[in-house]
DNA sequence: TATATAGTGTTGTATTTACAACAAAATAAA
DNA sequence: TTTATTTTGTTGTAAATACAACACTATATA
């Protein structure tokens, strides 16, 4: 369903990725797939798996997102703003790159396939928005506490329960909201105590009302 | 070019917004004008400034955004992730509610400038995707000192230049930043002090690599 | 023009948080 | 199964930050 290609038959796919002047490369393990030197190109993920990384200013290699089949990279469309990040092959990937400004070209207007295309775009654009706005909402909150609130408020309305269930190791929420693991824990003993909260493993029960 | 009716002619306008069941309502000032129930609807501002509040569990109202002519609000597009949020008009408004999911029926699909609807909105997707990753990269630095600097980069890149100029207050930019404005303001005296920068009124030249 | 309102700039301090260091448990790899 | 690696959980402490309180300046409003 968020598949670039969804809906779209396999001719008339290849169509549109040689009218959108597309190049699939193939690459190793362990190989700098893309950096971001240029805003406007996408990346498709056809086989393989790839991490967006993040090289911070002191040195520290941060792991963004994991990417597999299907999965889109780039400026316009997921993670990556700046030079500070690369895409790297966790295996052997191929890999489909597009100039995104030839979806605005003429030529590839007038292709029967291309609104399917559009389509594909504004939803898979669409629940990226979604997401990123979540995030922002959490990280915007101040203390380690409220962003921990927030997030369980947003889980438990999108799994629609107040027992939740984290999609995360403990660590990797960590990094999500942003806070410093330990910190974070020390936080979570608080909600418990306070009874706010129950911890089974990754299932989370809320008490507090929202 | 940002307009979610660019390059169609009125008459088609008016074709496409029937077909997309779209509403218009008329608003005094002051008034609640959406409350983010539907997470699929959205709104286009026809006439008049609208703010986005979000109403924190402690009881502040804080601003998120002031949004004018042409511009969208809606979980699906723009900002407002939950219920916490509400779109109060500041003056008399004209506003269209559209369903963000008549986007994909087949009803519309048959109309002859939908292509360009569609273009339209992947191209504000895609500059909405491209502020929030922005957004999304400040946020996640730990300390004050990183978020400026991270803003920085990010602002001399946009603005090419190192001579950089605030689209903000510096209350604004605290509130950007997520960070208390009088530590930011120490922060920027630390920086200052290092020259690693210099401020005169809005305008911050920067002095440190990247 | 006068007056209210919002933004700027600084500082002391209580609170919050990151960080380091560690042990135990769970998971993955050999 | 054994061994290595990652994740979990806790805690002391130094460092960073929010908050409050204040004076001063710029901007908007009547």
């Amino acid at each position: 369903m968020n598949d670039l290609f969804y809906n779209i038959p396999e001719a008339e796919k290849q169509t549109l990725l040689i009218n959108l002047r597309a190049i699939q490369s193939q690459f190793k393990s362990d190989v700098v797939v893309f950096n971001a030197e240029n805003n406007n190109i996408i990346g498709i993920i056809d086989s393989g798996i790839v991490q967006i990384i993040r090289n911070d200013y002191n040195g520290d290699r941060v792991l963004v997102e994991e990417l597999s089949k299907n999965q889109i990279f780039g400026a316009r469309i997921s993670s990556i703003t700046s030079h500070d990040y690369e895409v790297v092959s966790i295996s052997p990937c191929k890999i489909t790159f597009i100039d995104f400004n030839e979806i605005y070209s003429e030529r590839i207007k007038k292709l029967p396939y291309f609104k399917q295309l559009q389509e594909n775009i504004i939803r898979i654009m669409s629940d990226i928005i979604l997401k990123r706005n979540e995030r922002i909402q959490v990280l915007s909150q101040k203390t380690i506490r409220e962003r921990l609130l927030e997030y369980f408020k947003l889980t438990a309305r999108q799994q629609k329960s107040k027992k939740i269930t984290l999609p995360f190791t403990y660590t990797e929420l960590a990094d999500y909201l942003g806070i410093n693991r330990c910190a974070m824990y020390r936080e979570l003993s608080n909600l418990k105590e306070e009874k706010q909260i129950s911890i089974n493993k990754k299932i989370i029960t809320l008490y507090f009302y929202f």
